[in-house]
DNA sequence: GTAGAATCTTAAGATATCTTAAGGCTATTT
DNA sequence: AAATAGCCTTAAGATATCTTAAGATTCTAC
């Protein structure tokens, strides 16, 4: 019994999750329990370097990570940013059991849910709700990405800024402006003279 | 027998294409041909235009798309293009049953075979193997897109011209350069300039 | 609580990209 | 075969964005 309250509890955020997309049976819930391994992370902390395999799927329960990519130049460039309840990981590298490009580092101390690509296989395999779960989820994704692709090819900066603002409330008072000027394509110099106009406006 | 023998016909590229994600059985394939319909679009023709729902998945049989958005002073941007055994569609709109602001329009005489919302519930519901293939599917599609989001925010456009070109050989040549412009998010006129520079280097 | 590191800002000059306008070149269409 | 429309190119001037460098501020580690 005590076991059971002390996993639930540290699972319990990502059970609720599911459970919102679409309800969860006990041994469905059970699954879950077990497939997912609780981590903490500390600031600073990698999940994923360049040149790793990406082995897990990550769910954030507590904290904030970015992933990126390092250009030829030593640049970083933001692809995403990850805080309580959203995902994060390289599909590709996850699936083809290739090396990735990108890495995944933790802004803030944080808390994790990890699978596996095998326990996450046999997720879909014996329990095929979760191909519906992850399929809603996977379009979601392309909806965001679909307005960002939109935004990057039709909107100036300064647009690009306000609408990042608007859409991530809850990003824009905890990152640091450098990191929302790598994910937005800009300078953080550049961005900085964005700000000062919009203050002045 | 006859009967077969031509729904076959039109829906054969798209079972292949199912197949070699995943083999169907004989029930989905049957239920595929029957969900599915054909229909030939003439070049100029849009099957989703601005403010409607969108209400069909769509396979490209034979021919090519471009999905667009028009801004606030009337210029299009291209998010994707569609040419033989690719998906078009408003993801967000198909399923939230919202107006699009998006608009699919041929660029060449093309024949399609398109899925009602309802149709492609029944799809998910009895026959749960599609969960799993249209969750492939939308990953593959992730990670497209976030190829593309890295190029906008960390190349020049000259680098995504050329990236472009690796990426879609099959596109550039049945594709103005008008319309790759757009896509690549840059004046046609630049583009222009790109393409002697490249020539001449 | 101080030193070092990271962040944010400012500004000047360089580069990338856009706007506008014009002209020549294909394709359809008549 | 002419006509119209769409496509591609060129070029000049305008605007957006980057680079570099420096200084001021805030955060973090010892």
């Amino acid at each position: 019994m005590f076991r059971f309250v002390t996993m639930s509890l540290q699972i319990q955020p990502l059970i609720a999750y599911f459970n919102r997309i679409h309800p969860l049976n006990t041994s469905e819930i059970e699954f879950v329990e077990k497939a997912f391994q609780m981590r903490k992370v500390k600031r600073g902390q990698f999940i994923l370097q360049e040149g790793d395999v990406c082995k897990h799927n990550t769910f954030v329960v507590e904290g904030c990570f970015k992933m990126y990519l390092v250009d030829d130049n030593g640049k970083e460039h933001n692809l995403q940013f990850a805080i309580e309840n959203w995902w994060i990981g390289d599909i590709a590298s996850f699936h083809n059991e290739t090396p990735t490009k990108l890495n995944i580092e933790a802004l803030e101390n944080s808390s994790i849910l990890q699978i596996k690509k095998e326990e996450q296989h046999k997720l879909f395999v014996d329990f095929p709700l979760f191909n519906r779960i992850f399929r809603v989820l996977a379009e979601n994704a392309m909806v965001a990405m679909q307005h960002r692709i939109l935004q990057n090819i039709g909107s100036t900066a300064e647009e690009r800024y306000l609408d990042f603002l608007k859409r991530y409330p809850q990003l824009f008072n905890r990152i640091s402006n450098v990191q929302i000027a790598s994910y937005l394509g800009v300078t953080p110099e550049f961005l900085s003279a964005i700000r000062k106009k919009i203050v002045e406006a």
